[in-house]
DNA sequence: TGCTTTTGGTTTAGCGTCGAACTAATGTAT
DNA sequence: ATACATTAGTTCGACGCTAAACCAAAAGCA
């Protein structure tokens, strides 16, 4: 598990270290709900968050991914995923087609209408990030970066 | 709102910045599920993320607070923090009372049992520290929570 | 071939959050 | 003092996510 070498095995007091992770913890959970709020604000179509990172994740790495892959991708849950895709079939910014070779998985396509929303989304969410820019600089983020994908890695990977 | 200087006015390609901000937000969204997920994981009485951070907050700053100042302490509605604080109030690890000068407010206080599940969930949650101090060291988190913390306290401010 | 296990995806129940409507207490103005 | 407006909290309906049960296609195996 975790070695606690010659210190005190179970501090009373919360050291410093521990109240850094959970500060930085809140932190991160706090600008995930105000981002997600901002991102759906802007969003056309009624589109939620979850929704529009799907058709981007298809423009950026390629459509004609299975229902699973998704759920990879996105770290939710197969249900999850099954709602998503269904309400961008209604929207008419997929389509689905069953596997030939496998007659279980289902494959989801991009249709026009769906690139073109997501371009629509791309630039209204721009808007917004030229105000966050100004504030902080893209070497703000730069920086930050690696650090989180570091720890998203981490603990996608070691989930108990 | 923006100043976009002698650049095109709407690139039809992502900018490198725009890829950036939007990578960063999704990292934070996708630690963010991670980290609570785990979180609740190791609670004790299946307490919720949210309900101990409301007894954590109680007892790092005080308690006697409003049923407002939390909403506004946690930027949640104020129906989200009824039902957290009514769970709190079911397990016994609150108390409420009503403010003597307006009979509106209503004030809650940490019970000592209130304090005692606390401080267990604390001592949980340290352990699950400790692999992540494993691996990624104080230094990583020190380094990425000032920025953490513009960038909540920006978000929070500039809200639409 | 026929039976069992595994795997991809859907459905359902429970919970938390939001937004909006609602209730109750206080403040304000005439 | 009475009427109106504001503020603190609660309730309600809709929705997303999770976990678990469920269904159907495929793979293993006798």
């Amino acid at each position: 598990m975790s070695k606690t070498p010659a210190t005190p095995p179970l501090p009373a007091v919360p050291s410093a270290a521990e109240d850094l992770l959970f500060q930085t913890f809140n932190e991160i959970g706090i600008i995930s709900q105000l981002a997600t709020a901002r991102l759906e604000r802007v969003l056309p179509m009624g589109l939620r968050a979850s929704q529009f990172s799907i058709l981007n994740h298809m423009v950026r790495l390629g459509d004609g991914r299975t229902h699973q892959a998704l759920t990879n991708a996105f770290q939710v849950t197969k249900g999850a995923m099954t709602n998503n895709l269904a309400r961008l079939l209604d929207k008419g910014l997929l389509t689905m087609q069953v596997d030939l070779l496998d007659g279980r998985v289902k494959r989801y396509h991009l249709t026009t209408d769906g690139r073109r929303v997501r371009e629509e989304a791309r630039l209204a969410i721009g808007l917004g990030y030229d105000e966050l820019l100004a504030e902080f600089g893209q070497q703000d983020f730069a920086a930050a970066l690696p650090f989180l994908r570091r720890l998203r890695t981490y603990l996608d990977e070691h989930r108990p």
